[in-house]
DNA sequence: GGGATTTAGTTATGAATAATAACGAATACC
DNA sequence: GGTATTCGTTATTATTCATAACTAAATCCC
């Protein structure tokens, strides 16, 4: 049978079949990195919104943990700025980190402006939890990419962030 | 001089040294993929801003207007769920793209509770000029990585999003 | 044929995330 | 010593994303 015509926006399309209704086309977006980068980062926050469900932590808040984790003692503007993070909104961040005993704040004794960021006890052993989930996602990546492809990806990605 | 010790969350830790200042190590997440990936889109999506700015285009929108031109007749709901959008803020999104005259819905003749969308000359003008500024980008993306790396990224990406 | 169910688009609303302005306290500058 | 700058904070707004519920139309199915 002839396929109907359809008057659209003042020009004639051709009216998709049943048969198409599966399958609208993305073409002029699957070549394009910005559109990727999009799909593939919502699909892996995904994966870690599951995957951490039971530690009640997400993306922004392991991040928080573990800069801390690593820098130990540092102010509280450096952690943001280093997360990219702002700092109006790293404050409530960490209001909550605080508020759950996973990260303290201390007045720092040479400028007593900022404050020195550290984890708790529990902070640190929620950390270690953490961290194991999170190799479990990278391990997740690694049987889809394979280890080579991993490593390649990591690096296109931070010199794209760096460069761009 | 020695380095000054702070307690901090009940344990002694060295104070970092102003030689440090610059330096928060993100060595946790330097070898993230969902970390990279954040970052990555992050600064992606800021370069799309600023090359986007004068034909005040959001990603969305632009994603949205190609879509349509590829596949001009098909349903509302069916653009929406190939671009991933939820049917509700899908609405406002064409509401926006209608009110300024760039694409337009039509109440299908075969099921009259369905639109069918498809770009107005207009709209069909604004993508042809948006589709120029987004192969700027992208060769901005090749002239930093390469193209051969370029290819194996969003088809890493792509490959990620869909089996993650 | 006619009532129950499902689907498409919409509205309203709420949660989460992100950006901006402005303030007090402390420090740095000169 | 007075001005300017920095740090953390509050308040506020904008943007993005998700959920529930409604209407109109189509489908199911007996």
């Amino acid at each position: 049978m002839a396929r109907r015509s359809l008057k659209l926006a003042g020009r004639e399309i051709e009216e998709p079949e049943d048969g198409d209704a599966a399958a609208v086309e993305l073409i002029s977006l699957s070549d394009i990195v910005g559109y990727a980068l999009r799909r593939a980062q919502m699909a892996v926050f995904e994966d870690f919104g599951r995957r951490f469900a039971a530690l009640n932590l997400s993306p922004a808040q392991y991040s928080t943990l573990a800069t801390i984790g690593d820098n130990p003692g540092r102010k509280q503007s450096e952690i943001s700025a280093a997360l990219g993070i702002q700092r109006p909104n790293f404050v409530v961040l960490m209001d909550e980190l605080e508020r759950r005993g996973l990260a303290e704040r201390t007045r720092s004794g040479d400028d007593r402006r900022s404050n020195a960021l550290a984890l708790t006890a529990s902070g640190v052993e929620l950390l270690k939890r953490a961290r194991a989930l999170q190799g479990e996602q990278e391990a997740a990546v690694e049987a889809i990419l394979g280890g080579e492809e991993r490593k390649t990806l990591v690096a296109a990605l931070r010199k794209l962030a760096r460069e761009i």
